[in-house]
RNA sequence: UCCUCGGUAGCUCAGCGGUAGAGCGGUCGGCUGUUAACCGAUUGGUCGUAGGUUCGAAUCCCACCCGGGGAGCCA
């Protein structure tokens, strides 16, 4: 493997003879001479290099190097005389690999919209901002398993196709291999006979590993899964996709105050990873893409999260006197309008929100003792909302089968959910984290077919 | 799925009843150090699709398709 272009920016030294490898970015053509500029995707700069006329052929080489061509550049590190960079590389042989033909090649030396970028998706990770983006991205990767990794907790792979439909997080895909001209009907004609099809059931994508992971969080106490996740909503929204990827950790002899700060830890350890590695990505964010990008990470890592309960969050919606489209009453859920008026007005910093009517949420959390509220827990974060959601969940057999029954979720579904509950229950609790929502609040971008190299969504599944 | 705005050159957009435009890009030429280089010339179109109104439609009307923003659902 040559040097890395990020390596080489840093350390490389005058006199110093190296080999790149990666894609023209610009040209620049003088008489007698030509500046390129090649990126190799290790960092958002690329390496200058200069192409004197009297390299064998020159012309031949120049008429190829067009922007978006494959290049490998064999040369001397000299200091740079030109503003923009200490160091560039005076080239004493080039080897195109592959030209791109600029009649054709869609990518501009100049702004393209997200928009269009999105319709050239095999090609739009070598601008600035995706390149930014991807990095990024693999950099809160790396700070989550980093996180858990360090706190003993065990990454759990919880099965991708998965026969609950019961889970209660949206519509699902189903997962079939039957032939969908002749599918089998059952006896009376009315649907489908999927007793036939691979599994012998229904089938379908999973929406969360969380009932898995309970499973084995009843068996390692702390665990994670990070993978990818499925929701067939037809949602058209800058902050859904059909496919993404979810964080959710699991935690044995957990309680949801427990719950909650482990939330705001490991959203404060994301930030402050992500800043450390990446901080020339992260300036072309604040500069190009969000001008609070930095400010608000800053506010992130060094402020607590306001702490409130349902209750006391809906006190404030109706002490705030402001005009909202949506009903604010208690029992009712909290609207986007009302999200965003808590974290970005009122408090300008995530909220967490704590102790949810039982009415609104989900079978497996667990009953508070008053009766009418679950122990429910999300993050709402400025400009996104939700961005965790979680709960401690209810660990008493009698009390979920009662809340089961109540919300028509047959028992014999998740007989093997139940059984946590029979053999050597124990309080315990966790969250979901929607990994691309860290992402877009991470660099700002608008939309989160942005921060995904292939995005998922109606419509749209062509790369 | 609902509300709303939009679809005109490769890209970003102007034109909004009377001969299809600009900037950028591409191409050609110029320029001894450029930084999304610069200067000059030049190239480029089934005006989303299908109907309708009209002497005449990119422009007005209708339907559909696609995209942006917002909402619902949620992470």
């Amino acid at each position: 493997m040559t040097r890395r272009i990020v390596e080489i920016l840093k350390k490389g030294q005058p006199e110093e003879t190296i080999t790149i490898q990666g894609w023209v970015r610009t040209k620049r053509e003088q008489k007698g001479f030509a500046f390129i500029e090649v990126n190799d995707g290790s960092s958002m700069s690329g390496l200058q290099a200069i192409l004197n006329a009297d390299l064998p052929d020159y012309e031949t080489i120049l008429k190829n190097l067009n922007t978006g061509a494959s290049v490998e550049v064999e040369g001397i590190l000299a200091p740079s005389p030109g503003k923009g960079q200490r160091i560039e590389l005076q080239a004493s042989s080039v080897k195109v690999y592959g030209d791109a033909d600029p009649n054709t090649y869609p990518l501009q030396k100049k702004r393209h919209s997200f928009e269009f970028l999105r319709t050239i998706a095999h090609l739009r990770s070598r601008t600035n901002t995706l390149g930014a983006v991807m990095r990024v991205r693999n950099a809160c990767a790396t700070a989550i398993h980093k996180f858990f990794q360090d706190k003993g907790f065990i990454w759990v792979h919880t099965p991708i196709i998965t026969a609950n439909d019961c889970e209660g997080a949206g519509e699902l895909f189903t997962v079939t291999n039957l032939d969908l001209n002749n599918t089998p009907k059952k006896e009376d004609k009315s649907a489908i006979d999927f007793e036939q099809d691979f599994f012998g059931r229904r089938a379908y994508l999973t929406v969360s590993g969380q009932l898995q992971a309970e499973v084995m969080a009843m068996a390692f106490q702390n665990v994670y899964t990070f993978g990818p996740t499925f929701r067939a909503e037809n949602s058209n929204t800058s902050r859904h996709l059909a496919e993404f990827w979810m964080v959710e950790p699991e935690m044995a002899f957990c309680d949801i105050v427990g719950d909650r700060d482990l939330a705001e830890e490991f959203l404060k350890y994301i930030f402050k990873y992500v800043l450390e590695t990446c901080p020339e990505d992260m300036e072309f964010f604040n500069k190009r893409i969000d001008n609070s990008v930095l400010a608000t990470a800053d506010n992130i890592i060094n402020n607590e999260f306001e702490r409130i309960s349902y209750t006391e969050a809906i006190d404030l919606l109706v002490k705030s006197n402001k005009k909202f489209e949506f009903p604010v009453e208690w029992g009712l859920d909290l609207q986007s309008e009302h999200e965003r008026y808590l974290a970005e007005e009122l408090f300008k910093k995530p909220v967490i929100v704590t102790d949810y009517p039982v009415g609104i949420k989900a079978f497996y959390m667990r009953l508070n003792d008053d009766n009418k509220t679950v122990a429910a827990m999300d993050v709402l974060a400025p400009k996104i909302g939700e961005i965790i959601g979680g709960s401690q969940r209810e660990e008493r057999l009698d009390v979920l089968e009662t809340r089961m029954k109540d919300l028509d979720i047959p028992p014999e579904e998740l007989w093997w959910y139940l059984d946590l509950r029979r053999y050597g229950t124990v309080p315990h609790a966790g969250f979901g984290l929607g990994f691309e929502r860290v992402v877009q609040f991470m660099t700002g971008m608008a939309n989160i077919r942005d921060v995904i190299p292939f995005p998922r969504a109606p419509l749209s599944a062509e790369f």
